[in-house]
DNA sequence: AGAGGTTACGGGCAGCGTAAGGATC
DNA sequence: GATCCTTACGCTGCCCGTAACCTCT
């Protein structure tokens, strides 16, 4: 009899328009995916993707199958969510995590997700906004913190919080408290994102626009930011909310200043098809998460 | 993952209330059944069925998936319905007819079921209308051709048709070419359906009413009726539809008269439960036959 | 020749049936 | 002790992965 691994192989041939692309979504062969669809079509009677090379397409009733398919199987995650025991969520749900989020409030959100779903596994990467972007469009992370994209995008996402983003130097570097300019700014070393980074351009273009060009080091990673920054090397462009978190209390200091840097506005974003259904309750706690981790913090 | 197979055991096993009867229904072990369900409340992480002594019966969450499993169900089949090709109905549809079907338009509906779905293999036991009756609702039967039960019955219906029933004698008999009465009928052994039917019932009453008790002879066998008609052992009390499947043409009569005799109305039944879904299909083609074909005879 | 789907074939494991075990009347 | 569900265990058949094959650009 027709089963959900049949229903859902067929979606995800449709939907790739590849057998070859939804054997390594679904983790198995190729010619599994071959054995698959060619037996609900033997148990349907009729076909349903049409093999021409250069096109791996649903035929007309392939795309009535489609429909029921999906309903059945949105049918099946109804039902479970409706009675199933969290604990009985199990899997594996890959998450992609912009180091500043890893650094405030990712240590939350993993213990709230462990708390309510105790057999889900979490596998993070970490990386920046614009790699998370690409893994989530080729379906290699189930879900990804990153920076809400400038243009439009292919992928849905919420809002999740938004940090400021202040200079930030050693206390050690004897600079001013009162409030300093851009151009004195400019005489130290900038310490920061990597250059692909929305916000490495912003500082670059600010920086720019006074007719200045100091020099900056960009790092990919934060913590190697904030230990340039406290080893006097120069002076940090973050958002402060994560100093807490890897800076020891007290040894940098925020400076004081007129000068306006863009905020960092992060979003949970998700691949466009149906996934993973524990992606989406994870990116629900994400919300609940952010929110109140950046309701104390700023 | 949760599929169909442990869905539709749950059903099985819910509305029989009991394991064994579902694996007798399922055609399997009680084992397997067992399997099954536990392995679908470890999927959910919920206990579906209380296993009390003396009350297999689904918890407050199993009553809930149960509705979830028999929307699945049905729109699976609904799926199937839509877009799948008669070729591919395969299976088995176990059919329970009256004889006096039999010898009329039963040949006609076979016929048309081969044509319709060729694939559909038809199992035919025939038997008297109460046995019927009771072969459905214990779920031997999966569809059954029956004579309109008398009160209310559990098991769902739709009319067919319906046969006129006549006094029938052989030629050689010299019974008069006129209207012949009730009390010269009874003269003669009437030879009918048997003890446990409608019509021996209905028939002996008539004959009660009027004083009158003649031999009958009953049999449980139709083609037996009409063998002891044509050898002059009696008055036949059948529905002449039947006549021409199996008389030789023109060695029975049907006896001129007043008497008014109750017509038989033929029903279509299946049991409560959803069932093979191929039965739906047998019992809309039964009803288009049974009318084409009592449109022509009568 | 290379990308992508199909066919062939051997192996692993889920799920079955048999049989024994427990609970409850 | 009878009935009915569960547990134990060996086996079978299905489905998968590897590899060879086919087809089309």
């Amino acid at each position: 009899m027709i089963d959900f691994k049949a229903l859902e192989t067929f979606i995800w041939v449709v939907n790739l328009r590849s057998f070859r692309r939804a054997a390594e979504k679904l983790n198995t062969t190729q010619p599994a995916i071959s054995m698959r669809i060619a037996q609900l079509e033997d148990l349907l009677g009729i076909r349903l993707i049409e093999r021409d090379r250069r096109a791996v397409a649903a035929t007309p009733k392939g795309l009535q199958v489609l429909g029921y398919a999906e309903r059945l199987i949105r049918m099946r995650a109804e039902m479970i969510e409706a009675v199933g025991d969290p604990a009985a969520m199990r899997g594996i749900v890959r998450l992609g995590v912009s180091e500043s989020i890893v650094h405030t409030w990712l240590p939350a959100l993993i213990e709230r997700v462990n708390a309510a779903y105790p057999n889900l596994e979490l596998e993070i990467e970490v990386d920046d906004s614009a790699s998370l972007h690409e893994r989530l469009v080729s379906r290699d992370l189930n879900l990804a913190f990153l920076l809400a994209p400038a243009g439009y995008s292919s992928v849905p996402s919420r809002p999740l919080c938004t940090f400021s983003v202040a200079f930030v130097a050693s206390a050690r570097m004897k600079l001013p408290r009162k409030a300093i300019e851009l151009n004195d700014i400019a005489r130290w070393p900038i310490v920061t994102f990597s250059r692909n980074t929305q916000p490495y351009i912003a500082l670059r273009e600010l920086f720019a626009r006074n007719g200045l060009r100091p020099i900056i080091h960009a790092s990919a990673s934060l913590a190697t930011v904030v230990r340039m920054a406290l080893d006097g090397i120069g002076i940090a462009v973050i958002p402060p909310a994560i100093l807490k978190d890897i800076a020891p209390a007290g040894r940098l200091r925020r400076l004081k200043t007129k000068v306006e840097l863009p905020r960092l506005n992060f979003v949970v974003a998700w691949p466009a098809a149906p996934d993973n259904p524990a992606a989406q309750k994870v990116a629900e706690i994400a919300v609940a998460t952010a929110r109140t981790a950046t309701k104390t913090a700023a």
